[in-house]
DNA sequence: TTGAAAGCGCTAACAC
DNA sequence: GTGTTAGCGCTTTCAA
């Protein structure tokens, strides 16, 4: 392993001058600025990043912390794992996996968390390591989040269809006592609120078949045009299939999903939807986490929302 | 932070018979064994992997490179990833992700790799490091691999439903010059030459609408009771399609698909497909690479393959 | 501007 | 069985 010393003696001068050359530069001379530079390439010399975060007790190490169950786990991460080990390398970070909140924080900076539950955030707090939530903290959480603002995303999702002109919008919604889940839900409500429309409102799991089953007993209601606002692609995806085959997608019928993930470019027709901005929600992470990693001082706890955008692709009126 | 000394002051041993307690406990003393055990707890004191990886100059970290483009990344990644960082962190190693092949090797034990194509392979082996391959290496090369074995997959595939009573019998494969694809046909080949069918390969590019295109075209020519056999489960969605909306299935036709992975559950009917075992590709990988890492000496390549299984569903007679 | 010394936390080698 | 010494590769004092 080439280490400082080679570099040193290869350029007649003390290891810490060739130190210098990497993190201090302005306080070097040119010439041997020059010198030592040159060596550096000569001998192929690396930074040992072991040896610096040992003495820097710092690990330029952010860990992504899955605490989501791996059955469940939707093929969402792969992206946005992969988007947030970019950019963080782009800062001169690694990111690492874990799926054990426990496991030694020494080597590591800071915690990027995902699919955490309420009782996960006091743990989280008494780890004693920067900290960045995917997913909104709850308002009394010190902890620093990202999220994508779910109320918002749905929001745009039925004014686009109130825009398109369907008039007689239902929503079909997650079963789930999650705050993204309610969220969601409450754009709906508020658009409709203002719009003076007709709310209709249904709940499922988060399976294709359930909320297939569930539309086709809604169908014979509908009051053509009819637009359904799916609070994820899945659901979208099940209602897709049910109103397929009695009327026709997009005209008699609109359906937008939620999340752009995959599913959307499978289904037939393809989904309009709203979709997840994982490459800015990455970069937001990034940012936040390391900001509180290298700041001096303790942050405040800054809860970033960042408001989706709809992919408009088949399934609803142009 | 607490450190060795903090443990041995306590315990009022030296630091070296705490080291011991952790690295060696067989040459330590029953009573200060347990002196020790009970300091270490009270002080609450962690190793400091960083110190540790300093010392052995190894750094008990695998990294994960990631050469594939990330937007064509499949959601297969996600799983992968997870149960990677699942067992190597029972071996007491760190899984990390990184997309750039040139990145430092010295913070890292190995590289697990995936999505590489040929050309990355003598970079690859440059590098000078412990690596698994995700996907067969060529025979002529000195890198270690786990792979699905692809053929032996398809040739499941194939066999499967000529025992379910198909006799016409299609194969619809991927018009890629890959090894895995290569190896897929040729199971189905291998199979159809055993039985004395009828041939009948076709190509196409990996997206459900164009698979959708072919096999209409292809319709009119079935002798029912007819089975595709499709070298992904995204073709496999798209064959689903076509048929079904001429003929029955699975009574007329049968379709099974390859992967196992996100998609096949989202079709309808439920597709049947030749299942990645993920938790067994990942299991092999990490014994593959830990051992690579561990041993004293260069260990041969070593190439393994995973017979993959039928996962039947709803897309295939009984 | 440059260099020498000390030490981050740990362990292997060697003494006792 | 236990302690002492030295050093992994680096950077931050502090002195020149």
């Amino acid at each position: 392993m080439v280490n400082l010393n080679d570099v040193a003696q290869k350029a007649h001068v003390s290891k810490m001058t060739v130190s210098r050359v990497i993190n201090h530069p302005d306080q070097v001379s040119p010439e041997l600025m020059r010198l030592v530079q040159q060596a550096i390439k000569a001998v192929g010399y690396v930074p040992n990043q072991v040896a610096r975060a040992l003495v820097n007790q710092r690990q330029y190490v952010v860990r992504f912390l899955l605490l989501e169950d791996v059955s469940t786990v939707e093929p969402n991460y792969a992206k946005l794992l992969i988007r947030l080990a970019n950019n963080l390398q782009k800062k001169g970070y690694t990111l690492e996996i874990s799926l054990d909140i426990m496991a030694e924080t020494q080597s590591i900076d800071g915690i990027i968390v995902s699919g955490w539950r309420t009782e996960d955030l006091s743990k989280l707090q008494a780890l004693d390591v920067p900290v960045t939530l995917y997913g909104a903290a709850p308002t009394k959480c010190p902890l620093s989040s990202v999220d994508v603002d779910n109320q918002a995303g749905i929001e745009k999702a039925t004014e686009y269809m109130w825009r398109q002109g369907y008039r007689d919008i239902y929503y079909i919604g997650l079963s789930l006592d999650l705050p993204f889940a309610r969220q969601r839900e409450a754009g709906y409500r508020a658009v409709m609120a203002k719009k003076d429309g007709r709310v209709s409102v249904y709940q499922t799991e988060n399976h294709a078949h359930l909320a297939d089953t569930l539309v086709t007993n809604l169908l014979h209601n509908f009051q053509l045009p009819t637009a359904i606002v799916c609070a994820t692609d899945r659901i979208a995806l099940g209602v897709l299939r049910a109103v397929q085959r009695v009327y026709h997608i997009p005209r008699d019928c609109g359906v937008i999903g939620f999340d752009g993930v995959f599913i959307d470019q499978l289904t037939q027709p393809q989904l309009t939807t709203v979709r997840q901005p994982f490459a800015l929600i990455s970069e937001k992470i990034v940012a936040q986490i390391i900001s509180q990693i290298e700041s001096e001082i303790i942050l405040e706890p800054n809860n970033i929302s960042i408001s989706p955008d709809i992919v408009v692709r088949e399934s609803t009126r142009l």
